[in-house]
DNA sequence: CACTTTCTTCCCACATTTCCCCACCGGGCC
DNA sequence: GGCCCGGTGGGGAAATGTGGGAAGAAAGTG
């Protein structure tokens, strides 16, 4: 089971293109795959998967997503699938962001790829500043506090 | 479990590869592996772990870094793996440290690298001289009082 | 239905960066 | 001295990031 880790910038061309990582292309040619599902994410990101990561989502997807309120789950599953898509790497290694997650993530010229553990994310450099700044941050001195790191 | 201890001040040349003290090497040979983990520090220093100490960060992360409140998990997990890097040594032991980790330590020209019980940590030499009057020695003679040492 | 236009996909090209290997230099040790 | 090991720098080959054009598909139009 291999994390994703690591910072990336790569910029989006006209064509809406999106360079991968080689060392992302790796895992993924490891799991004899050349393509990675993405789909809009939360806080106004993209999440990436790889095809591995992706199926063990979808098959704990009745426990991961499940919710009390059974209305909310189903609204939820709407969204999150709907805007899902199977991107294929050309030769060069990019995959093409479909106009709706470039929409969703506020992308326009270049764009942050970045590990998550289990997944990738996709982000606009400005929007992750402020939401580092905002969040990450005060999220990490608070865990580091009640743990040696 | 071999703990990390010791000083060390290496160049860090034009092209950001710094070199890892022969003793670490030693104990990286010992795990079979050729790549170390490095990421942000607190205190504006890097933090690089052998394999084995990072595997186990990791395991703790999903398991005791697991938060009632999903939100901040998403901020903690995402500054965490997004800062950390996989960096295999090369013929010479050194390895590449990647720009968003040289800014965060404000590294140029030289580094230290010194053992830090379960990690080691890279620093900017003048930054750690600051760092060790304000905060270190006080700190030193601070626990003086409370363990026999 | 023929034809044009737009959009998409595939492939190639090029400049830059990265990586891998070798060479040098200095110091300690035999 | 001669040898070995470790720190440092550099050069050349390979890989990568990025843009664009040509061929093909889809959609629009007379």
């Amino acid at each position: 089971m291999t994390l994703l880790i690591g910072r990336y910038e790569y910029a989006l061309d006209g064509k809406n293109r999106l360079g991968i990582p080689p060392r992302y292309r790796e895992s993924l040619a490891q799991e004899k795959s050349k393509s990675v599902f993405i789909t809009s994410g939360m806080e106004g990101c993209l999440y990436l998967f790889l095809p591995s990561q992706w199926n063990r989502l979808v098959e704990n997807d009745c426990k991961a997503f499940a919710l009390t309120d059974k209305e909310a789950e189903r609204a939820f599953k709407r969204k999150f699938f709907s805007e899902a898509a199977e991107a294929e790497l050309d030769s060069a290694g990019r995959i093409l962001i479909p106009q709706y997650l470039k929409a969703h993530a506020g992308l326009k010229g270049q764009a942050l790829v970045q590990g998550a553990g289990t997944r990738a994310e996709i982000w606009e450099p400005r929007r992750w500043q402020a939401y580092q700044k905002a969040k990450a941050e005060p999220a990490y001195r608070a865990v580091s506090k009640s743990i040696e790191l």
